[in-house]
DNA sequence: GCAGAATTCTACAACGATGCAAACCGGTGC
DNA sequence: GCACCGGTTTGCATCGTTGTAGAATTCTGC
């Protein structure tokens, strides 16, 4: 089997713990010694068990990231940040995925399998305000994304409303008055959809442009399929538009495929754009502009605020809301006008 | 802090170790016993500390899962099939990124950090034949896809040359003659860019069409970008072409999104084919002609494939290679005619 | 050359669980 | 009435590490 401390400290012809010492770089260690002990570290290729230690000392330094799905690439490119931004730190990541299920996120937060990281990063989708006193865990816990309910507990996101609101006055800048909204998911009291579908609707008070219902699709996971098939009911719906939001990049190809198959050219007939700035939404065609939520800010953000949490020693500091900012990435599918 | 056997045992008047069988379903415990028990650990909350029992047991329940980056929607989407694979079996994953580089790649085959999970699946892209012998590890390990050099060692992979064969000889067989080809990556070795030019040429050979290196544009990394430089590149050898396989679905699509910018229309002028069946391929402009490897059996197999190397007690069973069956799916890119 | 203060090293007890083997307990069989 | 037998429960050692406290060694100043 893999050597322990106690082979290295026969070989060496010290105490064990005086390479347990050398290993955690104890100052007080003769250079001689410590060179010994290397040598014999070295010759068995020994490694420290990190079950133990974290048995001995109650840190993991893994972490858990637990989001819907590594299929949704917004999720994906998120979960590869955070995934770096904590291999910097010497961070291990263990990745779940809830399917944006509310029982399995529930059933996440009470796992004992958390007991193997030291604290948990969650984007919830499923859960509700009614499950909010489930957040009331032992560890350190970090919202990533939009809440869906109240809950005094450290938090990560993005500007939704704001964004959107920028986005549709993008749209409105450009000319378009009757646009239309892929995304909306109405069992959400205060997610993502429910903040971007304000965005939105501030956006066309404050310009004046009524609010038609007509203009809106549900769309409750927010796939590619299901953008092309909000895109076909919206189509179905026979009711004028020269503009389509949607409320995330995926959807927006989805929907943006369809409206080219139905012979709408974008972006002279329908202008598109989308949220998440995804790498492919540079290269679809014609390119998609959308809002850049400042994802990479949210992967490290959300580490950072973990991490300062997981450190804390003291009394429990007020949570922390931490929002990014966001930025219009113009591109073919809805130039400037 | 989080309860403990002790605390459990001493609620429910037993001893720990009776706490400790109830938990693991040992047989010999009077109904009553276990009901007080459970209730005991109901009362509390208990949940068993996953660090101690791995430290005491050897098993950790947790495989560590390494790809080059999760930014490619290929190893995303894979790696939410292994999740999701690993989940079903109670498993955790950790995922790790290489960046598909080799020192990163040898780093991690010796890291401590594997001293937290019970395998490892890598995807090794940067490593070499140089390097097998790091492939002699402690540890169960399987590779997942193509491996970039010869060592006995437990591997999935998919049908590279087949495939690469079978998606040109589609090609040809609509009528195309002159195939460019994009992802050639010349350093390397046995890993499936050369897999996949050998497929294409057989492919050529076997229809009398002759190897035009001028067709042939390399890239390293197989990303959006690298698709789209490449294609630039073919574009300004200002050869002639009426087909292209992209070595993977996401350079096929960067590809296809130039070749339309410059003018050229697909299917008409130039057929697209890719390699991975990702998602977004159903919904590009044209929808894009693909190869599915099988990646959903990849990934159950490669799972499946280190948990049996896991179980393994006895004697070492000689390495495994598990292929997966490939298919192609006819989209708009690359009509059958 | 020696006391006293640093410095360096070691011994022992945890961390929270499981495996083994022994102890217990009530009932049988003789 | 006693040995014996399952089924049931328990005690102890142990996994490999780190923290604490104290022992051993070296260094300093006189």
């Amino acid at each position: 089997m893999a050597a322990t401390l106690r082979d290295v400290a026969k070989l060496a012809g010290v105490s064990f713990k005086t390479v347990s010492n050398v290993i955690n770089d104890y100052p007080h260690v003769r250079p001689a010694t410590r060179e010994k002990v290397e040598r014999a570290i070295a010759e068995l290729g020994y490694k420290p068990n990190l079950n133990a230690r974290s048995l001995r000392s109650g840190r993991t330094d893994t972490v858990a990231l637990a989001v819907p799905e590594l299929n949704l690439s917004y999720f994906a490119e998120l979960a590869g940040m955070v995934i770096a931004a904590a291999e910097e730190s010497g961070l291990t990541v263990v990745v779940e995925q809830t399917g944006g299920d509310r029982d399995r996120e529930l059933a996440l937060l009470r796992s004992p399998r958390l007991s193997m990281t030291d604290g948990l990063i969650l984007s919830p989708l499923g859960m509700g305000q009614e499950d909010a006193d489930a957040l009331e865990v032992p560890f350190p816990l970090v919202l990533l994304g939009e809440r869906t309910f109240d809950w005094p507990c450290d938090h990560v996101t993005m500007r939704n409303v704001e964004a959107a609101r920028a986005a549709t006055e993008y749209l409105l800048a450009s000319g378009r008055r009757r646009i239309a909204v892929i995304g909306e998911y109405e069992g959400e009291v205060m997610g993502s959809a429910r903040l971007r579908l304000r965005g939105y609707r501030e956006a066309l008070a404050a310009h004046d442009v009524p609010y038609d219902a007509s203009l809106v699709v549900r769309a409750t996971l927010w796939h590619r399929a299901d953008g092309a098939r909000a895109m076909h009911e919206l189509l179905d719906r026979d009711v004028p538009f020269d503009a389509v939001f949607g409320f995330n990049d995926t959807m927006a190809l989805g929907a943006m495929r369809v409206l080219q198959e139905a012979g709408r050219r974008v972006p002279e007939d329908v202008a598109v754009i989308g949220f998440d700035d995804l790498d492919e939404a540079a290269y679809s065609i014609p390119s998609l502009t959308t809002v850049d939520p400042g994802r990479e800010w949210l992967a490290r953000t959300a580490l950072e605020t973990l991490l300062a949490r997981i450190a804390e020693t003291g009394p429990k500091q007020p949570p922390r809301t931490e929002l990014a900012d966001f930025t219009i990435v113009e591109r073919e599918s809805a130039p400037k006008n």
